[in-house]
DNA sequence: GCTTATAATAAGCCATGACTTATGAAACTC
DNA sequence: GAGTTTCATAAGTCATGGCTTATTATAAGC
């Protein structure tokens, strides 16, 4: 699976999405994030692994806790992704304006 | 399903952001994109229905055809869910800041 | 040291999703 | 108008994904 595909496939899910915006909030553990959500525990690791292939959340021991919280740089590459097509409807804009322009002057 | 989880979701799947891409680069029509990529043209349809729910992509008929092309506003959201973390995290860094004056003031 | 708390992993279940082939319905082409 | 092209939908298959309970490992606290 392509890195661009985990990162998105990480953040199509609904409960996946909601932890990450948690931790957006504020780092905290994985039982402190299991107790306000309406899935198991276990469940909680496994989008929080999941979460961590995607380079979106890292995590940090704390005794017997482990802390999780945002990748600052995580988000970087939707951005990027994001920011390609921005440029190209700029293109397509820019190519339409040209011919419109062109036509006013012949 | 979440307007927000459909459009994850749409763009989770690796052929459907590539005909995505396709679409952004030029409109064409489904026996086209079909001819490009390696799957049905079954296959294509029913990416195209997804990608159009989710509001990414538009069609127009045109005689037995239908030209499907990039639905221009279609990322605004994905890119506003995008600036909230960002605004999130300058706040976020700002407090960092704003601890370490009042650190060194006190 | 024994108990308790925390978190990861294993195993199994069920729903969903991506694909296929087959078919139907418009619209053009001659 | 018969044949052809184009596209959508139906139906079925198979893999994957999200959840559960059960279990294990590590660290804390008394």
């Amino acid at each position: 699976m392509t890195y661009e595909t985990r990162l998105f496939a990480a953040l199509a899910d609904p409960t996946r999405r909601a932890i990450f915006e948690r931790l957006a909030a504020r780092g905290q553990s994985v039982s402190e994030l299991s107790r306000a959500m309406p899935v198991s525990q276990p469940a909680i690791s496994q989008h929080l692994k999941v979460l961590k292939e995607a380079r979106l959340v890292r995590d940090e021991p704390a005794g017997a806790r482990r802390i999780y919280s945002i990748d600052p740089g995580g988000l970087g590459p939707l951005r990027q992704w994001l920011d390609r097509f921005w440029i190209e409807q700029l293109a397509a804009f820019q190519s339409k304006v040209d011919a419109v322009a062109d036509r006013e002057e012949g």
